[in-house]
DNA sequence: CTGAAAGCGCTTACAG
DNA sequence: CTGAAAGCGCTTACAG
């Protein structure tokens, strides 16, 4: 091959095969991206060439000639933990099916999440941009219109763009009237906080949770609502403080799965017994809940993580598309649930 | 602003903050990469100009031009599992600490595989690629060769690359002596197959179990080693073949902590006590774990995931670097293994 | 159907 | 310290 002189071999151009297969750099460029007005057989003749040469189009130089970048950003506080990995699992999965590629950036901490948009360093990288479960501020909002990209969110919004969530009052309600229904009247909550996050501007759950009480005239008392750090961790301490209490309640609602283990964790080394001495329920299902015959209500992470991108698509595509899509939630009754003994 | 006619607005771009300072877009240019040889007042006017339009430097054209992209690959089968999350969440971590963008390409089944191999999605489009935990054959690392960046792997490796990984015969023997020392000599193995998975080609976990029983002279029966698919309803599948033996086992060691999630499942639905009734132990600890009380053999996955982008990083930037890194493992006692009682 | 040329938005020797 | 110019590897009106 004609090895450039000035630089190190980055390897063969469009320019090489173009000379090779004896075309244009304009027609050659035609032919490998499939645009229409070439000739069958010159068409076939530089394909042959390129891969004869195991060429490929340089996506860079492409899409800086054509304006875009292939590229979708996802925006995330978490990758590890269950709900986030499943929903980028999903997002990765579907773009990846429209040739598109996805770059991650997760802010662990408040100060990561304050420089990414201060800095946003995905500006000029993406071709739009995913927020998945992450509150957006106004402030913020207003860094992120720079990006001048569409913009989803994908499980939970605050900021005006369009998104896909479940219903968290109706998730809550779900789980409530679960308890209430088996016959309990004492019910706890433990409500998830997460130190790291600003929070959500309305609580949704714990929304469902008073308002199911007061439905059946059950005094909301507040030794009951517990609040407690994001996690496993979180839902030991929640339960701990709930056991302490001189009446502990016959049921616990938990914001969310994490919580729930780490709750059953602490009944297992109380010896106490579940259903029998403590019922639990939350929101999530994540896989293990299922190990661990949990009553939970069911979400699907990836499912909101796939229509979110697929709006984001049809945005690009300039495609009509939902502002808000809302995905079901359903409860799954397991063994952690039963009517109260006491 | 100036506004391009022949193309839509694309927004401001180094020319025209040259122009605004009044300077040529070469200085501008090195004004805003920081490069030496500019004044301080010069740089300081072309930054204010940028600033007061946010204007920041094209990473693709940058890119283009300098020949970088700016951007990493990972090649995984898997996001949402635990441990290739946290390997992915520290990946992602280290490179956003660089200045790298992290692009994900998951192949999720055997065709997916065949098809990123052949096809090479990330060609052109990322300066090194990390390969999580994937058994790369010969002929696959020869279309990997094409991509012609620097390679490595993390958590296991079989091409020739630069890796990072536990020694997982060692790993092996630190849950089968645990059992040993326990007392246990009646111990069978939940070996686990990934169906969607071209095999390592050593499986030094199971050859740690082997090996052990060697030592003591203790005949390894093929009734007590099953192998079941990867997860946790493969562990229970192994369990409930075990319990249905004449004389099941009095301890297990599974291949992974999601094996002996199912396994206890199992043991919990037949009344069965942990540890009384029977002992497990297997490899992973993975956060549930300390929720279920398992004892199992700590590994990092987030370690491995870390280890090998630096390893990357070095090479990218010339520096001299490890062909092989071996991570520490070691024994987790909890909850579940104690000596035998029957 | 094909080509010459301008343009995408930068960087970097090469000369001052 | 600064600028004019070539180059990175493509794409796409504009003319045939």
């Amino acid at each position: 091959m004609t090895t450039k002189p000035e630089r190190p071999d980055r390897g063969v151009t469009l320019a090489d095969i173009a000379r090779e297969a004896g075309v244009s750099l304009a027609t050659a460029s035609r032919a490998m991206s499939g645009a229409r007005g070439v000739s069958a057989a010159t068409t076939r003749k530089v394909r042959e060439v390129a891969e004869r040469h195991s060429y490929v189009v340089s996506p860079e130089a492409s899409g800086l000639s054509r304006g875009s970048t292939g590229r979708i950003g996802v925006l995330t506080r978490h990758i590890a933990r269950p709900f986030y990995a499943e929903a980028l699992e999903e997002i990765e999965s579907v773009l990846a099916g429209h040739g598109l590629d996805t770059v991650v950036h997760c802010v662990r901490t408040p100060e990561d999440q304050r420089s990414f948009f201060e800095r946003l360093p995905v500006r000029r990288k993406v071709d739009g941009l995913v927020v998945l479960a992450l509150p957006v501020t106004p402030h913020e909002k207003e860094r992120l219109d720079l990006l001048d990209v569409a913009v989803v969110a994908a499980s939970g919004q605050t900021a005006d763009y369009p998104y896909v969530s479940i219903d968290d009052a109706e998730a809550g309600r779900q789980a409530m009237d679960h308890l209430l229904m088996l016959g309990h009247r004492r019910i706890a909550m433990i409500n998830a906080i997460d130190p790291n996050a600003s929070e959500w501007p309305i609580e949704l759950r714990a929304l469902a949770y008073t308002r199911a009480l007061d439905r059946l005239g059950i005094p909301v008392e507040d030794d009951l609502f517990v609040r407690v750090p994001w996690g496993a961790d979180g839902g030991t301490e929640g339960m701990e403080r709930l056991l302490s209490l001189r009446e502990p309640p016959t049921a616990v609602f938990a914001h969310s799965d994490d919580l729930a283990y780490g709750a059953l964790r602490v009944l297992r080394r109380a010896g106490l017994r579940v259903p029998e001495d403590m019922s639990i329920v939350s929101i999530n299902d994540l896989p293990m809940s299922e190990v661990l015959d949990l009553t939970t209500v069911r979400q699907s992470a990836g499912l909101q993580g796939r229509l979110a991108v697929e709006t984001l698509l049809a945005m690009l595509a300039g495609e009509p598309y939902e502002h808000a899509t809302i995905t079901p939630t359903r409860l799954i009754p397991r063994g952690s649930t039963a009517p109260p003994t006491r």
